[in-house]
RNA sequence: GCGAGCGUGGCGAAACUGGUAGACGCAACGGACUUAAAAUCCGUUUCCCGAAAGGGAGUGCGGGUUCAACUCCCGCCGCUCGCACCA
């Protein structure tokens, strides 16, 4: 008997699908009324060499690929490379090759890697989105928008690094300095391209609720970003102003030293508790007042300095300082609050100011306590005694009923806030106003590895589009990286052109696109990969999407997915695609990482896996024998080396053993651990089920075996058609592991039954041969290998799913398990569905319950049809 | 600080809408085959008492609802994830 060779099987098939070319998907008219399943998963970075941490992903992807296409679906399940991005340009600088050039050679790797696997991907579609081809595409787009009016340009706050001369994201700053000079970090201000997301907040905050095959941790992940809030503005006039304020204030117009200070709150039914007014340290006024006072500047200072970082603001300790200033109560003007700044207060929300109501707000009355500002309680708790509650150090932040509060006494703090907007609208001191945590889109980036902005500065017309006919604004080749900042704004000659409008001497925009535009809409453009003259065809986009399934890390659970449902709508009212909806997926899985152990050597050397090795019952340093330190079970990482090589792993055991371990065991969203054993499980199954199918062979099929089959081999009839029935679920509902654990069962039963008649090989030839469906979609090699052996003729890839015999899943008897008291004491088989009667009987005279029955009533029994039978006595 | 989720054998885990807790895999142990080992095959394996039959306990802890709770409710403890202190 010959062992399973995956070296030779593997390739083999995997040139025989090419060659049929069963991957690539239909057209519709091909398709000729088979439904369309569109599977994806999210396209990966062209990092260098993919791992088999990266290989979980694709495979759920294609399972569900497969399991659709063997299901009679038209399947699209294409692959890409999101290959702009940063990385590419640090390989330029750190190694001096080319961004493309690195980027070209990653993707090569990468692309054998992912088709060593086994993908059934239609290959036919790749593109790349540094491919010229795609990205005059999105150029055209972003016209389409800027038409649409969803583009505009605004000043940005952004990290400056100052030795670099260049924008860093926000992980290129490390502890408040650049990564690379190591020089402090300064807020810059910067014209940057946005685009207008906030336009479809409201909706794309409500049709979350639609999304009902999201998980719902993703939905409020969602929802938490667009963060609508209903409430108040509220106007406070100022009472006293330093006089520095008021000299240095123009003589008319609007000033901060004369008009009132805007603030927002969701609960101005807390009014009456005001104890001060706090304002961001980049306020305006703040920074007006900083101009005078050294203290305060020092403070705005401070303040910025522990601001890069949004993890350190949060430990940050409550910080303020008065700036001198009084304002008067809205209800109240005989009422005089201080005016502080605080570095709770965040500018990028409402106002950028709040007033602090300390018994109704934590952080408020956290500042109130450690500065010594007054507060009173505002609201009371249900079934407290107004008269002897009070507040120390604990907020009371829940719904209650108003009191202390004037006009407001006794109102519910729901009518409570109603009525207090009334009265500011009266006063014209406020007004009710809905607030939204999300901002518009930033997409400026000052680099060169990205889709260039298709703009034109002229200084005669201002801010001009590049004629569509003049797309693709193409990114030059010869580029430097020997100087800091833009390379494309360092060029000779790029940049230069004329301006469209009047012909005069004009300058491109030097920006490129944020990535996250380019992943917006790549899915679309898989629906028509090859068209030259528009971004997708609306006809075959309008076919295929939505995508029906996508699969990806939950790391993007907002941008990314939230960008790309802004993108559909967007493309939708520019009429470029039929998707009333504008939602781009309709079912979305995340799923959990491979993790695996870290080794440290002696020398504290993080040390990759096969490195080390267990030596009589301790792990060693193969290279001097030293114990090493076995660290966390963590994310597969190129830093803490804890990779093991895809390549080196499908060359030991095959891709089908990684695809069958990666979703062994562990439920496909929760992490799965690679080790050395669970290897050894998945590979010692490609085995058995080999044996076994190797031993079976293909004998001619006994048709009319069933009538003298034996008890055993009827049983695992049943086992085989019950495991299409469990399988079919199970994938259907990403049970992976359950499936994989059918799988197992089905083989343990083939393994068991010994009975070597005509009729029990017929029973085991068929249960082979729904083994091989099964495992198909998981271990597509192995799965056609056998099926060769078996004697079927084409791919078991495109043969119909199997479906199970309902005479032979259904269960005709029934395993009732017999409770006294709740406590299992024997159990009857009975006919499914057997009267309640005689069930009821069959359990009384069990003789293992008749003990537990003596000098006891009966009081009842509970007799659940086909499940269990409990008899109360006592 | 806020929000969400999770907690089941030595380990990864299963258990449909409340109905036999621990399927399946790993590890461990015993056996067969072998000169031996590996591989493979056959068993055992939640814990405690017991030679066995059998009994008792058991799904983080404490309560509750129910004939019946891993599952539902209340209160704790622990862990993980997300976050922009969102006023």
């Amino acid at each position: 008997m010959s062992r399973y060779n995956h070296r030779e099987v593997e390739p083999k098939w995997r040139a025989r699908w090419a060659d049929a070319g069963i991957d690539d998907a239909l057209s519709p008219a091909e398709a000729m009324g088979k439904p369309k399943a569109y599977v994806l998963e999210m396209f990966p970075y062209p990092s260098g060499r993919i791992h088999v941490g990266h290989s979980r992903n694709y495979t759920m992807g294609d399972v569900i690929a497969r399991f659709r296409r063997s299901n009679g679906y038209n399947v699209l399940h294409p692959m890409g490379w999101d290959a702009f991005g940063l990385p590419a340009e640090n390989a330029a600088m750190e190694k001096g090759v080319h961004p493309g050039g690195w980027t070209r050679t990653n993707i090569a790797a990468m692309r054998e890697q992912l088709r060593s696997l086994g993908l059934a991907i239609d290959w036919s579609r790749e593109f790349a989105t540094c491919d010229v081809e795609y990205y005059k595409h999105q150029q055209a787009i972003f016209l389409a928008f800027w038409k649409q009016g969803l583009v505009y340009r605004k000043k940005q706050k952004v990290n400056w690094d100052p030795v670099d001369n260049t924008v860093l994201a926000n992980e290129q700053v490390v502890d408040g300095k650049g990564w690379r000079s190591g020089a402090p970090v300064e807020t810059r201000e910067l014209e940057q391209w946005m685009l207008r997301v906030t336009a479809y907040g409201d909706d794309l905050l409500d049709a979350i609720g639609a999304l009902d095959k999201w998980p719902d941790k993703v939905r409020l992940m969602q929802s938490n970003w667009i963060g609508k809030s209903q409430g108040a503005r509220i106007w406070w006039p100022l009472a006293r102003v330093p006089a520095e304020l008021k000299a240095n204030a123009p003589a008319s117009g609007q000033s901060h030293a004369r008009d009132p200070l805007e603030v927002f709150t969701t609960r101005p039914d807390t009014l009456f508790g005001a104890s001060f007014l706090a304002l961001a340290p980049d306020h305006p006024l703040t920074k007006a007042v900083a101009e005078f006072r050294p203290d305060v500047a020092a403070f705005v200072a401070e303040c910025a300095r522990l601001g890069t970082s949004e993890a350190e603001i949060e430990k940050a300790e409550k910080a303020g300082i008065d700036l001198g200033i009084r304002v008067k109560h809205p209800f109240d003007d005989s009422w005089e609050l201080p005016v502080w700044a605080a570095n709770f207060v965040l500018s990028t929300y409402g106002s950028g100011a709040i007033f602090g109501s300390p018994a109704g707000d934590q952080r408020d009355l956290d500042f109130a306590n450690k500065y010594g500002l007054p507060f009173k309680p505002v609201v009371l708790p249900p079934g407290a005694d107004p008269a002897t509650h009070t507040i120390t150090t604990e907020a009371f932040t829940d719904d209650g009923v108003i009191y202390n509060s004037g006009f407001l006494d006794g109102l519910t703090t729901q009518r409570a806030i109603a009525r207090a907007i009334e009265e500011l609208v009266k006063l014209k001191r406020g007004e009710a106003t809905t607030q939204y945590r999300l901002r518009d889109w930033g997409v400026s980036r000052q680099r060169y590895w990205g889709c260039p902005i298709p703009a034109i500065h002229c200084a005669k017309c201002g801010l001009v589009p590049v004629a569509e006919t003049a797309l693709p604004a193409a990114l030059p080749d010869d580029v430097k990286f020997d100087k800091p900042g833009n390379p494309l704004a360092h060029h000779p000659s790029w940049k230069h052109t004329t301006c469209p409008q009047c012909g005069g001497r004009a300058e491109r925009e030097t920006d490129t696109l944020d990535t996250f535009v380019d992943s917006s809409w790549y899915f679309l453009r898989f629906t028509d990969p090859h068209d030259a003259s528009k971004p997708f065809d609306k006809k075959l986009a309008s076919y295929w999407m939505p995508v029906d399934q996508y699969v990806g890390g939950i790391e993007h659970a907002v941008l990314h997915l939230l960008y790309s449902r802004f993108f559909c709508r967007a493309l939708r009212d520019c009429g470029m695609i039929d998707l009333p909806s504008g939602e781009p997926f309709k079912s979305l899985f995340t799923q959990g990482m491979v993790v695996h152990e870290t080794y440290k050597s002696a020398s504290g050397q993080w040390l990759l896996p096969e490195e080390t090795d267990i030596r009589s019952g301790v792990r060693v340093d193969l290279a001097t024998g030293h114990p090493v330190e076995v660290g966390d079970i963590e994310k597969m990482s190129k830093s803490k080396k804890n990779v093991v090589d895809l390549d080196a792993f499908i060359q030991d055991f095959g891709a089908d053993v990684a695809r069958w371990f990666v979703l062994s065991d562990s439920p496909p969203e929760r992490d799965v651990e690679w080790t050395a054993a669970g290897v050894k499980g998945a590979w010692s199954f490609v085995q058995r089920v080999w044996t076994l199918v190797e031993a079976h062979g293909a004998p001619a099929p006994n048709v009319d075996a069933a009538p003298t089959m034996s008890p055993d081999a009827h049983a695992l009839r049943q086992l085989a058609h019950r495991a299409i029935e469990s399988v079919t679920d199970d994938i259907e509902n990403f049970r992976f592991n359950v499936a994989v654990a059918r799988c197992y069962e089905l083989v343990n039963a083939i393994t068991k039954l010994k009975d070597t008649s005509s009729a029990a090989q017929f029973a085991r030839g068929e249960a082979l041969r729904i083994l091989t469906q099964l495992i198909s979609p998981f271990m597509p090699h192995l799965a056609e290998e056998c099926w060769e052996r078996l004697g079927m003729k084409g791919f078991v890839a495109v043969a119909p799913w199997p479906k199970a015999d309902p005479a032979l899943a259904a269960r005709t008897t029934v395993t009732l398990p017999i409770q006294v008291n709740g406590k299992k004491r024997g159990e009857i088989e009975a006919a499914k569905g057997a009267a309640e009667a005689d069930v009821r009987a069959l359990a009384l005279a069990h003789p293992g319950v008749k003990p537990f029955l003596e000098g006891q009533t009966v009081r009842k029994v509970v007799v659940v049809p086909d499940r269990i039978v409990n008899i109360v006595a006592g």
